[in-house]
DNA sequence: CATTGGCACTCAGCGGAAGTGAGTGCCAAG
DNA sequence: CTTGGCACTCACTTCCGCTGAGTGCCAATG
């Protein structure tokens, strides 16, 4: 009874505190949402709720703000994710289907998200490990000289130059060829990888060296995790916003936002599980980030999640209405990998 | 004989004021530099310098501060691009000689130039336009679906997918992929376009739909200005050294370097000279980053100026020595994309 | 027993007053 | 042209008292 008023009072102080950005007090609340009770009962209410460490005052004599604790409340059982509306639905769709690659895909994903959100956006590449080998190429650019192009299934295209130890024609070059996409062709980037150190050893028995070169430099591709790191950033003009606070908060996280295996780090949970997650203030490995929030998700074809995207902004923060874009967006992206 | 004297005060305000970002008065002067003459004698030459519009006052009574103008003298003629030492140069033929491919080259310098400047560092990728074919590869990943792979002199790879009008044997694709390469391999992009116009038409006649597809796709990849656009970003977390004037100078600047077309436009001058190019404060079209200077230069293979690279950061800034590291990695990078 | 009105108390923030000191401009002498 | 002297300016800091939003506690109430 009294116990479901406390948390409307709670989720009251959370809506107003991420509104107004300042402390909020009794009378305040049972004004703006109609509570039905006195600011007396209210405060009595108030102080349980600091007692059980959902919220604080920041000095006597002031208003109260939601804790980390009191945000993890409000959004596992207080909120529910806002959908986006109709417009803002075919506003995304119309955003991402100009794309006309990968790249772009993310590119245009991490600028809508912050368009959305107003907060810092943060799209990783699909990874590699996941996806499968859609075609090796070899190209002779000099006798002795080759690029290596490998195409995943993600639209991926990786590219590296080989020297040669030995000169191939064209001959031979089509029949290597054939071999490794014999190998290859369709695999996940696991078994391609042992499939392709089978190779230059051969039936005959003789290693040969051109093919050995060749499959180092293929395998290195799949497993040069450089590109597991690649990572797209948008939206970091608002934190422009944060106004206050700019040596503890905005400092450490444009710093995060440069070290990409720290961000991976922090959006790393959501590609595992695939489900929208979300991190508050302090819950995570990194002091410096303790008043800022991930809201992060999987996303990738098929419900596979290859790949995590998500924002990245203050503890004080719109969480409905934030997790519906990061979830809106997901889908939409998923939607277009599915396609391609 | 004062004029000299005028000058040399003028160089030592701006070498303090860069310092110790306060204005700076006539008694510290004379004291930190060895002027061997009065402050009263200072405040005569400061006296003049402000009728000239080198310097002003924040207030009256308070020291003086360079204007744009000043700044402008102070680089046009009294400093000295500020080379690196052995260690530095050492430490950035290092750090860059690690890269595997162009992306990395463009990530690694991007990131040098920050930290040496410990500024926001900008690095535009080489740009297609001036650049040659170095091959194009065809891959039948379906009957009706090809990959088209662009390589070109710079290392840099496009791929484009096809959906082809007919299906295609090998070959035919065999002909048509020898007959793409020995129309644009080896030529600059904009002759290659003419070359790859008249394929499709052929000699025998009757225009042929496939090639059509696959030219008209090339053709696109080559003109593809959006890919001319792309920008690294790097040191944003040095923005915090700001400390105030964060609404004034920071928000702005985080807003330009997210439009990249913005960034471009700022950089361009150096480009086309390909020398090292200072801009100061107001001299731009962008009234919002009055406050920023823009350090830059071009950068390319044999001294051809293929893109830019350079610095963002406040007017009141280490101009000598960061034009230093400017030119420094500009030639580093040059070396390397020589070598490839 | 939860709720409520009343009441004394706390304290951040605001605004004005006074003090401080770095720095200037001007002038007359060298 | 340079210099020491001197009066003046004015941003910045500190101090102080006030105000008001907000609290905690208590006794009364249904």
């Amino acid at each position: 009874m009294q116990e479901d008023r406390r948390l409307a009072v709670l989720r009251a102080i959370v809506e107003d505190y991420v509104a107004t950005e300042e402390p909020v007090g009794s009378k305040a609340l049972v004004e703006r949402h109609g509570l039905g009770v006195s600011p007396a009962t209210v405060r009595n209410d108030m102080a349980v709720l600091e007692d059980e460490g959902y919220i604080t005052q920041p000095h006597t004599s002031a208003g109260r703000v939601p804790t980390d604790k009191g945000y993890r409340l409000f959004v596992d059982r207080l909120a529910s994710v806002k959908p986006m509306t109709q417009a803002e639905r075919r506003a995304i769709a119309a955003f991402l289907d100009g794309a006309v690659d990968l790249d772009d895909v993310v590119q245009r994903s991490v600028r809508l998200l912050s368009q959305l959100t107003r907060q810092v956006a943060v799209v990783q590449y699909p990874t590699l490990s996941r996806s499968t080998v859609r075609h090796v190429e070899l190209v002779l650019l000099a006798p002795r000289r080759m690029l290596v192009v490998l195409i995943l299934s993600t639209g991926r295209v990786e590219q590296r130059l080989v020297e040669l130890p030995a000169e191939l024609d064209e001959d031979a070059l089509a029949d290597l060829r054939g071999r490794v996409n014999r190998a290859a062709t369709g695999e996940v980037i696991a078994d391609a990888v042992a499939a392709l150190r089978d190779l230059p050893g051969g039936t005959g028995g003789e290693p040969d060296p051109v093919a050995g070169a060749v499959v180092d430099v293929l395998v290195d591709a799949m497993q040069d995790h450089r590109s597991d790191e690649r990572i797209a950033v948008a939206g970091t003009g608002n934190l422009a916003r944060y106004g206050d606070s700019f040596d503890s908060a905005v400092r450490p996280l444009l710093e995060a936002l440069e070290e990409h295996v720290v961000l991976l780090k922090l959006m790393g949970e959501a590609t595992a599980s695939g489900a929208l997650t979300v991190r508050i203030g302090a819950e995570g490995p990194y002091e410096e980030l303790s008043s800022t929030s991930v809201i992060a998700t999987g996303y990738g074809p098929r419900d596979e999640a290859l790949a995590t995207l998500g924002v990245v902004g203050p503890t004080r923060m719109d969480y409905p209405g934030t997790m519906g874009a990061v979830r809106a967006v997901a889908r939409y992206v998923s939607r277009i990998l599915d396609e391609s």
